[in-house]
DNA sequence: CTGCGACTTGGAATTATTCCAATTATCACT
DNA sequence: AGTGATAATTGGAATAATTCCAAGTCGCAG
């Protein structure tokens, strides 16, 4: 995909949403397409200066809460931390790894949603599931899924 | 389980980690395993007050995490919000009603945690998996299990 | 009974986020 | 092109949750 493609896509979802597709806007989706490593608010505004200096924090907070409510992007909260932000919007799980401190994304099998609904006493309706593993990974599995995170 | 086996269980947890027993950390323990709804820190503090009336709300956090560190009690995070504290130490996931705030505790069959384990690329361990549902919970779900929330 | 380390306390500091009022940009329509 | 109306951005102040810190207290080992 492309990052006209992309930001075609985006322009899309916001007007479908009644949104104005903003140059603020565009550049935060683009920085979290570009490096998908589920960086936190400060670091997202840290990234987006670079390319619109005069941008403020505040937009950066306004924008990626847009941006979930167009579900263009997931937002991702660990034990205490700040929320992190996540553009990848198939169905996964999220593996945090405590030695490093960054964070893989894990596809789910839509078997193991159904599995899961399953367990659900009767009169509960699931509308969406977070699953988060906490443990180790080791080297090698380094290149084996989307991944990256905070160093 | 008596009041008095739970003191018990906790001063000999404690003991393991080479902690001391003391009041704030009984009268702490005692209110989350009478009213088991998940409460914020805050929420500890007020409850708590009532039989320690000069305990600080540091020591309400300190003790929290005490708690948490003995495996006695799980800290609890949804979006945002602050943390919330749960004494079910079975394997469960949470549920998590939009409409009424509540947190319903859904117990996890083993089957399900070893499904998941199954879905981890190589490389990946993980010391523990948590899981929220998020969505709606009837009427007659409500006395089903082990619920309630903040009003 | 005394000293040392563990624990608690209150208040200050920090962090993440939201709120707000004032601009600024953009669209729809003339 | 001009003009409101509406949406979006901005900076700074405000809030919420949590942590930090220095001082005081407690309880047990020697």
């Amino acid at each position: 995909m492309t990052a006209s493609e992309n930001s075609e896509a985006l322009s899309q979802r916001l007007a479908d949403s009644g949104l104005r597709s903003t140059p603020q806007r565009e550049v935060i989706y683009t920085v979290l397409m570009k490096k998908r490593d589920h960086p936190t608010a400060d670091e997202v505004y840290a990234r987006v200066k670079t390319e619109l200096p005069t941008i403020s924090l505040a937009t950066v907070y306004n924008c990626l809460e847009t941006l979930v409510q167009c579900d263009l992007v997931r937002a991702v909260n660990f034990e205490r931390g700040p929320t992190r932000y996540c553009p990848n919007l198939r169905p996964h799980a999220h593996f945090h790894d405590e030695s490093t401190g960054r964070t893989h994304d894990i596809d789910l099998p839509p078997t193991v949603l159904t599995e899961l609904n399953r367990i659900l006493p009767q009169g509960f309706d699931a509308k969406s599931i977070e699953i988060t593993f906490r443990g180790q990974a080791s080297e090698s599995s380094e290149h084996r899924v989307a991944s990256s995170g905070h160093p």
